[in-house]
DNA sequence: TTTAGCACTCCGGACGAGAGAGTGCTAACC
DNA sequence: GGTTAGCACTCTCTCGTCCGGAGTGCTAAA
């Protein structure tokens, strides 16, 4: 389905004027402020026809148009101007990305941080995920006299440390032990590495049943880490927005999100799409997020991947998300593969 | 000052009755509800005279009454009664200072979540200040071919990790820096260590000039990190309480906690208060929180110490808030002292 | 096909009335 | 003298009503 190219240009009118706005539309603003050489009342019969094929909705008889999921479909399929950052904001993203980084953790952290911040909606990373994910390295480290440290770098550079409780172990024995983890775990993929230590570590140093244990319970907890994932950024922006004024709908919005599981099976959902990829409205299939759109794209890391994505109004400014998220998209990739 | 018995008495109901229902408190909801054995008319001549001396106000002339910050604090020195936690909470704590932990800072942000699930206001800590705080080992391990890792266990349990670029250096390099590293910072304290480790490996191992300035700078931002001490949970909680239907106030809270700063100047400027403190409305002399109750204390972590704490209405229920942050204070100090 | 004009619709704010809740005061009561 | 019943008064909150404004849809003319 395509429109004639007057139609086109007055849902695109719309849809921007819309987006700026907040309110419903009339055919007078669109004749005015966007020079479409034509007079209101054309401008309304166009209206009228887009209405019809639904493209655009009215909140009721008399007031002016909103656009539809529809119409805001096609006009990020093909009315959308391709939009860059300023010098400034992609200067604030070069330099989180060249700063020290501590553990992947906070840097993901951060990362949704500044996501939200420069679009001023909601943003969110999916980590990559761990079945894929192997060992480069495994060390237990003398802590204090009745613990140990056992330290875990992954191939996309997580590291997960966790202290170990031990009566008494040699700086000998913890080296020993620590050899043997590295020399048969190392590039053994997260799902598998659980059961190798424990059979591994069980014939050899039978003494340390208790170590052995803490062991591989951590390994088992890191590989099923998988509600750790999804990092959301701080809700107060959306504050800001005028459709959520109205508290309870936020409250709806904002306990979706932080239930486990909404996001993750909304992004593992995503079919055959462009990425960065745009979801409107109703197309999320959720209940409770049916006028959240979500602008969102996939990073690699290694062997694996995760999602990176703002979620914010139907009145997006899609332009810029779309900017934005490409631009975060090709950073991570950048850090994650930076490693090997 | 103090009040008569029956005074007491209706100021107690006044101020339980507003914490439950939130709502301005008439004289025969007292009269009714709370079995003081007199008419309203009693009640409404007591009240007159708990207003005059500032414990109640109105809100307009004609309505029921609220207590005032002067009456809240006397309800929490002299009338509120001890609360404790049902069994099914604390089996929630217990379990979490019993589950691994995987290292401190996730370890304090699922405190702090816990805080604001069970006590559904807004929990935050702030974390150990890191100035007291000494290394108790410090670790340069391989992480691939032109990447070093860097392990820092303090006495207190906490973990941090970074990556070192190294364009290349054997095993046994490492090892000796390590090993140097560990010699000399072992029990020296934060603030000195970022000092010592430059002139210490400046000296000793002059050729890996790239390596030892990142380990300074890394040392450095660890010291440094002031701004990260503080954890907060999510503010949903607060969005379900009728004092915050008003977006705007909502809005002006929760910004004022993210600006960094502003709960720790209020922490730090604590005097000599019981513990747990309890700081209602204009108490906490800042503008933006000035109808917002903070109760929060102190738990001991080696040398040093934070602050575990909870955000709430004025109307909140303190005994509550008390009998959790006792909990936690109490389960904090166990946690970080088991370390020892 | 476009446009001007006009009747019509609907929203939202303003206004006022009435109900409800609560107070303060007075006068009677124990 | 403290306590209480009664009552007038005040203030809020909720409706219903009433415009004004904005926008539409339709018709007829250009």
């Amino acid at each position: 389905m395509t429109l004639d190219d007057r139609k086109a240009r007055v849902l695109r009118a719309v849809v921007e004027e819309h987006i700026e706005t907040g309110l419903p539309v009339g055919s007078r603003v669109i004749a005015k402020r966007y020079r479409l050489g034509v007079s209101s009342a054309t401008i309304r019969n166009e209206m009228a026809d887009l209405e019809d094929t639904g493209y655009l909705d009215k909140p009721h008889t008399s007031s002016g148009r909103v656009p539809s999921d529809r119409g805001y479909r096609f006009y990020v399929d093909e009315l959308m101007p391709k939009k860059g950052l300023t010098a400034e904001e992609s200067r604030a993203v070069e330099s989180l990305f060249r700063t020290r980084i501590r553990d992947v953790v906070s840097f993901l952290r951060e990362t949704v941080r500044l996501v939200s911040e420069t679009s001023n909606y909601l943003g969110f990373v999916f980590g990559p995920e761990g079945e894929a994910v192997t060992f480069r390295s495994i060390h237990l480290l003398p802590a204090s006299s009745d613990k140990a440290l056992l330290v875990l770098v992954t191939d996309i550079g997580f590291v997960e440390t966790c202290l170990i409780e031990m009566s008494d172990a040699s700086k000998d024995e913890l080296q020993s032990m620590s050899e043997i983890l590295s020399r048969n775990l190392t590039g053994v993929t997260m799902d598998q590495v659980a059961d190798r230590a424990y059979s591994l570590l069980r014939e050899e140093t039978s003494r340390y049943a208790m170590v052995v244990e803490q062991v591989v319970e951590f390994l088992r907890s890191v590989t099923m880490s998988d509600g750790d994932r999804l990092y959301v950024g701080s809700p107060v922006n959306l504050l800001n927005l005028p459709e959520f004024r109205d508290v309870d709908r936020l409250k709806g919005v904002i306990s979706a999100i932080e239930t486990n599981g909404i996001i993750q099976t909304l992004l593992t959902k995503s079919t055959d799409e462009a990425d960065p990829a745009i979801r409107i409205g109703a197309e999320n299939e959720v209940e409770a997020i049916k006028d959240i759109s979500m602008v969102y794209g996939t990073f690699s890391a290694g062997r694996t991947e995760g999602k990176i994505g703002i979620l914010g109004p139907k009145r997006m400014d899609y332009g810029r998300a779309v900017a934005i998220v490409s631009m975060f998209e090709e950073k991570l990739s950048g850090f994650f593969s930076r490693g090997d």
